[in-house]
DNA sequence: GTCTATATGATGATAGAC
DNA sequence: GTCTATCATCATATAGAC
């Protein structure tokens, strides 16, 4: 019994064709990939992605919906759940930072936020949910913090948590306009502000 | 001599197909707007549009190129360059806030980052010089004001500078998905910060 | 259950009419 | 100098083959 064929077994199709989508999404915005892109990229005809997502919609509505799922796995994690405030923020910058090393991906919300008009309704609610969650739950992270005096920063919670997620998305957006240098200065801004002791 | 049909004369087509187009590109992005879009608005034929703009790349330029015009124009208005640095912070802030009074607009460079590498290479080039003009001039008046104790911040200029205009690219975005809630939080959270007294 | 042949429409662009 | 008729290409999507 050969080992090579055996665990892990490669994604199914409908899987693999998730998995590209999100990378082209991420990679070229919603409306500049295609299904021709993912079928090409799988050796089947455009049609047979139709089969797995019968519209782009589905298939939009998809990959955001995994997104969320994601959040909410992460947050709960206990490796990530049971943190201090402080390292919980530095969690989430790490997660931001590995989109950079990813040949620079934007965020999902950074993608999906200038073409927002453009999207079927279905998807713009489940972006609008995305965003929601993981800013409420940035906020109960920056309250927590501040009450132990790891974190530092004026204002409300709820709004300090807007801004920092807001200046992350952007700080992809930059770096894929110019190049690392940028984000760095961003990210290292934030920690000089947030951490400062 | 009708007072009505004088000045101030309608755009020429040249410049209202310009301004049709930036309306359509902020909002709905670079790869969901065309030159139908523009020609229905118009009352003429798609083709029509190709006559004052050859190719969509140059339309594209054109639009990035008079907005690099704008910034050094504005910029260097004595109204704008002869203020403090703080009120010069804030001539910035109302543009952006400007932008959200107009349907909520993103800026430019919001509209055009996520969707950058499916940009024609001149577009990515213009982008660029734009940024970096807007960044380095933000830069300069924040130095200027930490100088004077009028603006307050940790760090480097040109990393706050980023940090900031950033910030407000993504603050629109935001905007956009949600409300304008979310984005005078924002707003509010950088005075407090850089205007803190 | 999975994929292909095909339809229909929108896109950016050219060549040529007025 | 300005715009229209037309084109080749690519888009998403349906119907049906295996």
């Amino acid at each position: 019994m050969p080992l090579a064929t055996s665990s892990p077994a490669l994604p199914d199709t409908r899987t693999r064709v998730l998995d590209l989508a999100e990378a082209l999404l991420l990679e070229r915005g919603f409306n500049a990939f295609s299904y021709q892109h993912i079928a090409k990229e799988l050796g089947v005809k455009p049609a047979a992605i139709h089969y797995h997502y019968p519209s782009k919609d589905d298939l939009g509505r998809a990959i955001i919906q995994r997104q969320v799922r994601r959040l909410r796995k992460w947050r709960d994690l206990p490796r990530v759940a049971e943190l201090t405030p402080a390292a919980q923020l530095e969690a989430l910058l790490t997660v931001y930072i590995g989109h950079l090393a990813l040949d620079r991906r934007v965020c999902l919300f950074g993608a999906l936020a200038a073409d927002f008009r453009t999207l079927p309704p279905a998807m713009q609610a489940e972006l609008q949910t995305f965003n929601r969650e993981l800013t409420d739950w940035l906020a109960q992270v920056l309250a927590a913090g501040r009450a132990t005096a790891a974190l530092t920063f004026v204002g409300s919670p709820a709004a300090k948590a807007l801004q920092i997620l807001t200046t992350l998305a952007g700080a992809l957006q930059v770096a894929r306009v110019h190049d690392e240098t940028p984000f760095r200065a961003i990210i290292g801004q934030l920690r000089l502000e947030l951490f400062s002791s």
